[in-house]
DNA sequence: GCCTAACCTGTCAGTCGCTGTCAAGTTTGT
DNA sequence: ACAAACTTGACAGCGACTGACAGGTTAGGC
């Protein structure tokens, strides 16, 4: 009972929800695109495509889904004493199943740069998930018997800087025309930089 | 005749405006604070205020001014040959304004921060300045004689990366009571990555 | 099986950010 | 002094989003 037939059903809705108003996004464009529209291509009324997304972006945005959770996971099970920056990459490899479907990730990549309101909401994101991030590295630094003072601001510009290789690396992979792999774009993205001692 | 009187007059009007929007903005919350408010605040129609400002956003995030060809120029004139990661430091420096009057530039930070709106807006315009950055690290590469190749994501990832620092440099200042100065802050932040050779 | 509580749904009405349009007044350059 | 350019308020409208209510469906204890 993991999952109950609710939480089950729920996740359908929400999927055919997103699909639906993906294709939308995709025909017409993002903007052009009423939750009207979708609420009408999937045969609900806009109250309820709204208690499945809190807003418009979120549907777009969710669907990138770098499952902060499981993010969070990688960070925790890599060893204590490992630098900060080889565990920001490994906690990236969370985000190597853009190579599953590289043309359909392309496009909502593609998307969500092209629209401001999108590209604002995932930037929002990112950011939020850095927060967690940098929560967990001092705690592991904390444990690790070498604790960041308060207003060290190492962990946070690491993991900022990380976060903004990924967006470069994005960047780069889109404008190669996804030639290769995201990871290789990531690896070359973080190779530029190396955390001081 | 550099700045016709027209000019100057909305300027003012624009000023005269932010001002009041800010001061709603700090006694009552930015959410809670309706452009009608502001209207009326100073006297005039709701549509005249957006004739001042594109978004209810741009009023508090044009506030921390961070003059992009202010930055552009600064970097432009930065001798070709030094290394990107100092060009961007010195580039910075247009944002050491903040040291005039601390608790003002704190009082923003944290509405910005603490606002999903305005933090997602302020992020988007980082972005856009990281864009207008990297064209004209590109532009200096060539001149300099060593171009970047197409799909190098060196300029992005080290642009993303200094800005990345950026905001970590604002978020350790703010949490320390903004003790020390802004410049000092953004120093430690960007002194904990070194770009790679 | 049954009943109650929890949940999902559509409908309606309302707020707020934002935009187009138009008529009326003001300013600018000649 | 006159025409072009600019500014303004008023009005109407769109679209994202929210609260409230009522009716139907489902889940779980008895």
């Amino acid at each position: 009972m993991s999952e109950s037939l609710r939480e089950r059903t729920r996740r359908a809705v929400q999927r055919e929800i997103g699909d639906a108003a993906l294709a939308l996004f995709a025909e017409r464009g993002y903007d052009a695109t009423t939750i009207d529209d979708i609420a009408a291509a999937v045969g609900m009324s806009q109250r309820s495509v709204f208690r499945y997304f809190a807003t418009k972006e979120e549907i777009v945005v969710g669907k990138l889904e770098l499952a902060v959770d499981d993010m969070l996971d990688v960070l925790r099970a890599r060893p204590a004493g490992e630098p900060v920056w080889t565990s920001l990459r490994r906690v990236f490899d969370v985000v190597d199943h853009y190579g599953d479907q590289p043309e359909f990730a392309a496009l909502i990549h593609r998307m969500v740069f092209d629209t401001p309101a999108l590209s604002a909401a995932y930037l929002h994101r990112l950011q939020l998930m850095q927060d967690a991030v940098v929560a967990v590295l001092i705690v592991r630094a904390a444990e690790a018997g070498s604790p960041y003072t308060a207003d060290d601001p190492a962990p946070r510009a690491l993991t900022a800087s990380a976060f903004g290789c990924l967006v470069a690396a994005q960047h780069s992979w889109l404008a190669s025309g996804t030639t290769g792999t995201f990871a290789e774009a990531l690896d070359r993205a973080m190779a530029t930089l190396v955390p001081r001692v």
